[in-house]
DNA sequence: AAAACCTCCAACCGCACGTAT
DNA sequence: CATACGTGCGGTTGGAGGTTT
């Protein structure tokens, strides 16, 4: 049996709510409580759906909850119990005094994510400029190329995010092949790659700020991480940038951009 | 100055589940 | 037991406001 929305009764109000109906919601509340939500705009003398009134109330009009922006304190906790809970967004409200599944969605989506990514970025970032200086010391030979990609083909990463202290291997195969082939055409090709974001960083970060061949590109590699956490959006960019890096003693000399 | 683009969040939707009849 | 109803939940959307081009 599929049953029909709730609003789909005509000339049943949708959309942002007024501070003339809050007040109307309000007030009926605290006189008569809400008991049944079918039946309460009727007799609130509301044009909403009862299930409309429930979510406006539950999640912005109830006197206990807290308004203002999350805690570090509170961030951290919904990034804890998200780990153990996924995305049991009742859950973890229940949890959190005062602040609603919705809002904790919300926050979730909008900054949490990517303040973990971020974090993320930053440990890889200390990986890659480990690499680096590794690679930097080792003799440049004929057939570095195909060891350094081998090897930059898989990165086990320990994440020490504040609540995470497990391992998690890394496929680089999706950029491998967009650095595999290197020659004289490696920067035009660059350029024209149907990654275009990543070669607008690229040229941003090593045309822009460091001139030089590639044989520098630990400074460039630096300048990368100081360029900050919009080249490492995604684990396909830093994987991206491992192997370019990796690989950087092969490239052709550096055209002006 | 204005258009295009982006971010954020309140509100909506549909489904699941428990309870009443 | 079957059906209807009420509520809770998670995913998604629309648009306001801010930012960039």
């Amino acid at each position: 049996m599929v049953r029909a929305p709730c609003c789909e009764k005509m000339g049943l109000k949708k959309g942002p709510w007024t501070p003339e109906e809050d007040h109307i919601l309000i007030n009926y509340i605290q006189l008569h409580g809400h008991g049944n939500w079918r039946a309460l705009p009727k007799q609130a003398g509301l044009l909403r759906c009862g299930k409309s009134c429930r979510l406006r109330w539950t999640n912005y009009l109830r006197p206990d909850i807290k308004r203002g922006n999350f805690t570090r304190e509170e961030e951290d906790t919904i990034i804890n119990l998200h780990e153990t809970l996924g995305n049991k967004w009742s859950a973890i409200a229940a949890r959190l005094p005062g602040r609603t599944d919705n809002e904790i969605k919300n926050v979730w989506h909008t900054h949490l994510k990517k303040r973990l990514k971020h974090n993320h970025g930053n440990n890889r970032q200390q990986q890659l400029l480990d690499s680096a200086k590794d690679i930097k010391q080792q003799p440049v030979t004929a057939d570095s190329p195909q060891q350094s990609s081998s090897e930059a083909s898989t990165l086990t990463t320990s994440e020490n995010n504040s609540n995470s202290g497990s391992s998690t291997t890394m496929n680089t195969e999706t950029n491998e092949d967009f650095v595999s082939d290197i020659d004289e055409n490696f920067w035009s090709e660059v350029l024209s790659a149907d990654n275009s974001s990543m070669a607008a960083d690229f040229q941003v970060v090593v045309g822009g700020s460091h001139p030089q061949t590639p044989h520098y590109f630990t400074s460039s590699l630096e300048a990368v991480t100081d360029y900050g956490s919009d080249v490492y959006d995604t684990d396909a960019n830093m994987d991206f940038w491992y192997n370019l890096f990796t690989r950087a003693a092969d490239l052709p000399e550096l055209p002006e951009f």
